[in-house]
DNA sequence: TTAGGTGCAAAGGATTTGCGGAATT
DNA sequence: AATTCCGCAAATCCTTTGCACCTAA
């Protein structure tokens, strides 16, 4: 069968080889924000006889396509996810790296304003927010004693 | 004299070089967001005897000590600012890649409650808008025109 | 004196690219 | 058949590091 990203390719005028159908697939089925190297993996699996360089082409080509768009989360490597329609940003764990998604719709107005204000129309933004996850209520309290006692700064 | 930055150094205890003293100065100097090039030229105008190395080696450790910050706009490559007690944010010119800073202070209690709301407690987080000089009223009218005819996606 | 800094050049990690051969349209 | 793509290895770009030599404290 032929997969979501497949099709968009396809409509693209992309010429559809079996390595990048392969990607493709794989794009189609993740959930999540992979990089190259994780792409590259999972591809591989599927057929062996694709090679990093390729998979490094594929993504830049589809980014270029508007099909897929590429993530900075820091790390030094570019995470991927297919295009969407409705916007959202996301919450990244800082304890286990795990990304979160979720909408802001009621923000973009605000952010709007912000840059009326300063004088600028706003084009894009990229809100990204860095938490940890909250522990259950009697764990918690003893985290909030410990807080009191060494207040931990702002991380990065 | 004595710069801003080089105060700090001094009292997180480093050896103050007269290299570190020169980058020292060119940071407190500063009212961008340079990268570790562009501080790596305005330190080799100051004293010639510097290498680039050097420049890495500083700004990694002042990051470490919490006197710089790192920021990533994009681009491939980390740039830097001083450290400051008044959060804020940054908006970029897309056409020019200007930085304009800005706090947004209202904001984060609206982040923190939504990052509550996907159960976790934020940490930090990270605001980037992108935006487009706006133009005088006239020809803003003009833009206008032409939004209602073709409007624009949002761009990247 | 000595712990820490510096320059240089080589090493690293992520990403791109030149090239001859291969697969798609 | 023409165009586009692929694998491989070499090349690039930004950043870090090993080593032998300095220098602030």
């Amino acid at each position: 069968m032929e997969s979501r990203i497949e099709r968009l390719c396809v409509e693209k005028g992309l010429k559809m080889t079996g390595q990048r159908r392969t990607i493709a697939r794989v794009l189609s089925e993740a959930t999540d924000h992979p990089d190259v190297e994780e792409l590259y993996r999972r591809a591989a699996a599927l057929d062996a006889r694709i090679s990093i360089a390729t998979v490094y082409r594929a993504v830049r080509l589809l980014e270029e396509k508007g099909i897929l768009e590429r993530r900075d989360f820091g790390g030094g490597r570019a995470r991927y996810e297919p295009t969407e329609h409705g916007r959202h940003d996301h919450l990244i764990d800082i304890d286990t790296g795990r990304v979160v998604e979720f909408t802001d719709d009621a923000h973009v107005a605000a952010l709007q304003a912000i840059a009326r204000q300063l004088g600028f129309d706003l084009v894009s933004h990229r809100l990204e927010l860095f938490g940890r996850r909250r522990r259950p209520a009697t764990e918690r309290r003893a985290v909030a004693d410990e807080a009191r006692t060494a207040p931990r700064g702002p991380a990065r």
